[in-house]
DNA sequence: GCGCAAAATGAAATGCGTTTTCGTTTTCAT
DNA sequence: ATGAAAACGAAAACGCATTTCATTTTGCGC
């Protein structure tokens, strides 16, 4: 008789699962969120946000964006199986899954070609959307 | 009569970077370099080492790779012209330029098929390289 | 309903990498 | 040698994230 190891639904993590749908694709940090969810009048605290999240980052449900400059971490929900590379914009912070030909092929070709095994969910390319990229034309560093 | 904007030379720095020679390639965290520095008889302070980095990273003769976990960052000295795109193992840290047709034509693909500009200065592949990726054999995560 | 153990919450404390502060020291042109 | 510009570095401040722990909530049994 193993032990009934379940999870309690919470008033928290429904709002934030509910906060996340109709956000698919955009990156928010752990602030942000609960700035949100108080606005929305459903306060959450700080520390529940960040457990909320590491949750479903495990369960692949979310995508974990780690700031280069040291800022925080965003997070992002993606549809299903959407859980590979991404590409993320640095200006709008969205992020778009990238799950084509084009990409297995160079993951081979570096592993082939340069002995080298890229990790696809450990990987990230920085950039700019489409959107954004027509408006920041000139001052890309 | 503009002012002469001279830098000055200083012991610590002609360290770090006599420190870097023959280092191409490693990648350490600020207090690595620290403690070796000082292991080696020329102690520099915390402060001033990530002042230096800083410097090198401007100068375009290091790159910083951000730990994605949290931890340290780690600094590595690359040679000329070598500030691209970089693989990154995630066993021994060690770090290889990347610049070739094969990402030259995925970046490509990528901004013409999915109407995004990849930064290639930007970009960090995470994976393992040819000596560790056999001893890792199995426990991938 | 009631009780109870497992799970979750969240404010506060802690941890840790990095940056800032600021008085001291060093460099280098004059 | 003199002095202004630059760099140094210990200590303090900062910011994001994690841990702690007393309290609350959930869900299963009665």
């Amino acid at each position: 008789m193993a032990t009934k190891r379940g999870r309690y639904v919470t008033r928290q993590q429904e709002a934030v699962v509910a906060f996340f749908e109709g956000r698919v694709g955009e990156s928010l940090t752990v602030d942000e969120v609960c700035r949100e969810l108080a606005a929305a009048g459903t306060s959450v605290g700080k520390t529940t946000v960040y457990r909320a999240m590491e949750r479903l980052v495990a369960d692949g449900v979310a995508v974990a964006v780690p700031d280069a400059a040291g800022g925080p971490a965003r997070y992002c929900v993606l549809g299903a199986d959407e859980g590979g590379t991404c590409l993320v914009c640095l200006e709008c912070h969205h992020v778009f899954p990238l799950s084509c030909e084009g990409l297995d092929h160079f993951v081979e070709h570096v592993e082939c070609d340069h002995g080298f095994t890229v990790l696809p969910r450990r990987t990230i390319l920085y950039g700019y959307c489409d959107s954004c990229s027509a408006a920041v034309r000139g001052g890309q560093r």
